[in-house]
RNA sequence: GACGCAGAUUGGGCAAUUGCUAUUCGGUUGCAAAAUCGAAUAGAGGAAAGUCCGAACUCCGUAGGACAAGGUGCCAGGUAACGCCUGGGGGACUUGUCGUAAUGGCAAGUUCACGGAAAGCGCCACAGAAAAUAUACCGCCCUGACUUGUCAGGGUAAGGGUGAAAAGGCAGGGUAAGAGCCUACCGCGUCGAUAGCAAUAUCGGCGGUCCCGAAAGGGAGUUCCGAGUUGCUCGGAAUCUCGGCAAGCCCCACCUGGAGUAAGGCCAAGUAGGAGGAACUUCCACUCGUUGGAACGGAGUUGUCCGCUCCGAUUUGUUCCUUGGGUAGGCCGCUAGAACUUAACGGCGACGUUAAGUCGAGAUAAAUAAUUGCCGCCCUGAUUUUCAGGGUACAGAAUUCGGCUUACAGAUCUGCGUCAAAC
RNA sequence: GCCCCGGUAGCUCAGCAGGAUAGAGCGGCAGUUUCCUAAACUGCGGGUCGGAGGUUCGAAUCCUCUCCGGGGUA
């Protein structure tokens, strides 16, 4: 696997992925609330990794604004998903990112500088929950299991 | 050369690094399907937009007839088709110029959803005498009366006034005053001729109530006058050129079956073969049955009716309706086409014909990108080699074409107008 | 992608086969009443009828374009 790509694979597609993500999964907001992130660490797919999505809700702008918020956030991501791709060893990482505060109006013109940076923070924020609270997940799996 | 307007074309370029999608080739894994790695090639628009029209294509099915509903609307041509385009005609407005007593003529530009208002219905507030079978406030004129400047009766519609709009315009005649009351011209209608495929134009005739008629004339309607008399009859005289709205209803001509690529087809996977409700009627014929015909009922025919099609059991069926559950994966459709470029010919033109050449995105939680550097263009400041900062539009394919509409920085070309300079 | 609705006062809606001051309820403000408040009563203000153009003498209403909002659709 590429160090840097980010092919087809590595996104969810289907229905039934978002449908298990956004009824479980937890939400979280960037430092200036530009940004949000909804993950979950699931179990029952087979395949072990990290599945991301990048929505744009329609009223934020139109299609060529929507686009390019698109572009830049999997940008930001396919650049520095090392930050989680080393720290799952079981399970798929399931992640939809989407813009929150931003629109079109406040930044009619944006960049990968605005972006990256909420981005990262994210992630890093998303991998510090799973590493300190492994325990919670365990309890987690084991009354799935039970 | 500068500015403005109109039209046409175009819609930043190069390089590096890291990525995405498709196709082809090669390697690895795999029985295969496929996955993965590497390389090469290709990878948004003039509007991809709005979804306002027209088609192609696909299915439903009978789409047949009548009505309804909707759309289009000067004429001709172009086109697969159109509400689009081209050419022609006509109107309106503006400017210039020529001219008249006045209406006007000619030229240029702009612009027009531009059939019918004498088929019918409806509406026209306020103001005004009167708003559509006309009417009479101020006036004007005549007659009479007397209180001699007013009243009464009548005529008239030129002028004033009202209004968005006042029942052809204008000049002359005419008159008590006036009036298509009469005449000329213009306008309007109609008929004919000429030109034109046609819209229409030009010329001529006729028309100031209509119909018949070659004409003379006859008939009818309306108004006025007179008589009989109380709503009609008789006699005589005269003779209505016509407001706007059809983006109100409507009439005429032409057009339209419905749904839409989530159409539709195939493969894989997979649950259930469910629950509830409605209908299943008569008659006739025979070769006596899974028969034929007629009526009736139900369902379909996506507005209604006719017509057409299907069904109508006596024991777990048939038809139809409602509802519940399961799938939400892949492939085809999916890009070579009413395609594009160039040339010749035909045509005023839109466009067509022929020949040669070209292949130019095909995604599906949805690729076509991100960053950096240099250059180009514009603006600002320092300065007048150059440097610094900022900006570089509108906007993202989703079955595909033809249009329309809307958004849009800059660049190039052509034409026209104004200004400046030179000859 | 395709197909439909709607936009009128701060809010919820009337008015739309054209006619001049665009209405109703709630809310707001002021007053009466009350020791004060509520309720009740009286009065008042508040509208480019989403925007632009056209038809008409006259448009919230009819026509065209456009902007915004909402819904449905295997």
């Amino acid at each position: 696997m590429k160090n840097y790509g980010l092919s087809k694979n590595e996104r969810i597609k289907s229905k039934r992925l978002f449908d298990i993500l956004y009824s479980n999964g937890k939400t979280i907001y960037s430092k200036n609330g530009l940004f949000k992130a909804v993950f979950y660490l699931s179990q029952d797919v087979n395949t072990t990794g990290v599945k991301v999505a990048f929505a744009v809700y329609k009223k934020a702008g139109k299609a060529v604004w929507r686009n390019r918020v698109k572009r830049l956030m999997r940008e930001s991501y396919r650049l520095n998903k090392h930050i989680l791709t080393e720290n799952i060893k079981e399970g798929t990482l399931l992640i939809s990112f989407s813009p929150n505060k931003v629109n079109s109006k406040n930044y009619k013109k944006i960049f990968l500088n605005d972006v990256q940076p909420e981005i990262v923070y994210l992630m890093q924020k998303i991998a510090e929950i799973l590493s300190v609270s492994p325990s919670l997940q365990n309890n987690n799996f084991k009354k799935s299991s039970e």
